[in-house]
RNA sequence: UCCGGCGGCUUUUG
């Protein structure tokens, strides 16, 4: 069986699942009986491809017991694509079936509740976790620290940092960027700076990640004078910025209309040896379509291109408002199309841009034709796309149908919670 | 046989 077990895993791991099944078939022949691990290791497979469905019929149907390594691989799975009420279903049955989650279990469930933003989850499972006696591991403080902090509840992210002091553990560096991230992400400059101070004072040097972080939220403020000075102070400590901190400057200059100091950065970037991305070409991107520099926008669309760089759908959608704002709303579909044929989604956010540059152009109808055909495609409006449409229907003396609109998305959105 | 670490880009209401 270990045999078996070791080439099945092996062809897993290189992602010939066909072959790992035959041979599966080929082990019952040979009358040996393949074991749990046998079918988790199928089920593993199953799962890093994607194949969650019949991932979990083959742990109903393989006539094995699942064990708690099968329940972890699926919810995992689940998890990762960001179906947790699935995952928190299977959480259930395990407990329901009396097998013990493991430490994992709820590092996962931990962890990918933090991801969608749900912390008040995670705390709960965390606090599950630790009446049942089981001992929490750094990781998985990590995780319980870094989405009290994303979803803004710091005060709880200390506390949990002091029992993990408290535990044994103790903080690194990556610990105190958990705070000063959610620090920034709330918008408390000051207090993120603050952090900052204290742990230089304490002779512990801010990374690239606190510094970026530190200049991305400065730059979106308005204050760049304050970013730029931040970013030479970390050159001066021997910081080196990457992709993301130059990014965050290009966006900056950009959304400040400083084009050409974004240019310029992005040139020093590539000439320091980071390879521009999609997200960097964007940010550039998007501050010359607002400085309404269309043609350049696209000669760097086509850069981009040609640098092997594929655009996604972000570069496509400020390439389509860009568009759509000016007028241009023939180049603007024919974008469409080639985002199309390059195989690239549109998503919620294409469909707004269209549907509010239409309607704010006085082209109601094609607006509104547009709002059927996204709902009709399986995309869900959002608070965009009915505020954008309700008061362009407003400002064109349609009232009546706005207040149609307003209370289909009350019934909607009642929906959805 | 199973997981996992922090920061960057786009659309409404000037």
């Amino acid at each position: 069986v270990v045999t078996y077990n070791t080439l099945i895993h092996g062809l897993c791991k290189s992602g010939k699942l066909d072959e790992a099944f035959k041979l599966c078939e080929e082990m019952k022949r040979a009358s040996c009986r393949p074991d749990p691990v046998t079918y988790n290791t199928l089920i593993d497979g199953l799962a890093k491809a994607g194949r969650l469905a019949e991932a979990c019929n083959l742990m109903e149907e393989s006539g094995v017991h699942p064990n708690a390594v099968t329940y972890n691989i699926l919810i995992n799975g689940l998890g990762k694509r960001g179906l947790m009420e699935d995952a928190l279903r299977l959480f259930e049955q395990m407990k329901d079936q009396a097998i013990d989650p493991t430490l994992l279990t709820y590092g996962i469930l931990v962890e990918k509740l933090g991801k969608s933003g749900r912390s008040d989850e995670s705390l709960r499972i965390f606090l599950e976790m630790r009446d049942k006696g089981c001992v929490p591991d750094k990781f998985l403080y990590h995780s319980l620290i870094h989405a009290l902090a994303k979803t803004g509840k710091l005060a709880k992210a200390c506390s949990i940092l002091r029992e993990m002091k408290q535990d044994g553990y103790m903080p690194d560096v990556t610990t105190y960027n958990f705070l000063i991230t959610g620090l920034c992400k709330a918008r408390k400059i000051a207090e993120a700076t603050g952090l900052v101070a204290e742990l230089k004072e304490a002779g512990e040097l801010p990374n690239v990640v606190a510094y970026s972080a530190l200049i991305d939220i400065h730059g979106k403020s308005g204050q760049i004078d304050e970013a730029l000075r931040l970013f030479e102070e970390m050159k001066v400590q021997g910081c080196t910025p990457d992709l993301l901190t130059y990014s965050s400057l290009i966006d900056a200059f950009g959304k400040n209309g400083r084009t050409d100091d974004a240019r310029s950065l992005f040139e020093e970037m590539k000439a320091n040896g980071c390879k521009p991305d999609q997200v960097s070409y964007n940010a550039l991107i998007y501050g010359l379509t607002k400085a309404g520099d269309l043609y350049g926008a696209n000669k760097l669309y086509l850069e981009m291109k040609a640098n092997g760089c594929t655009p996604n759908v972000v570069t496509y959608n400020i390439l389509v408002d860009g568009l759509s704002t000016a007028g241009d709303m023939s180049t603007a579909f024919g974008l469409l199309d080639e985002m199309n044929k390059k195989g690239c989604d549109p998503d919620v956010t294409t469909f707004n841009i269209l549907i509010i540059r239409l309607s704010k152009a006085g082209h109601l109808e094609s607006a509104c034709r547009l709002f059927e055909e996204m709902s009709s495609k399986g995309f869900v409006p959002d608070d965009f796309t009915y505020n954008g449409l309700i008061d362009a229907l407003c400002k064109g003396n349609k009232v009546e149908e706005a207040h149609r609109l307003f209370d289909q998305m009350n019934t909607h959105s009642t929906l959805v919670d």
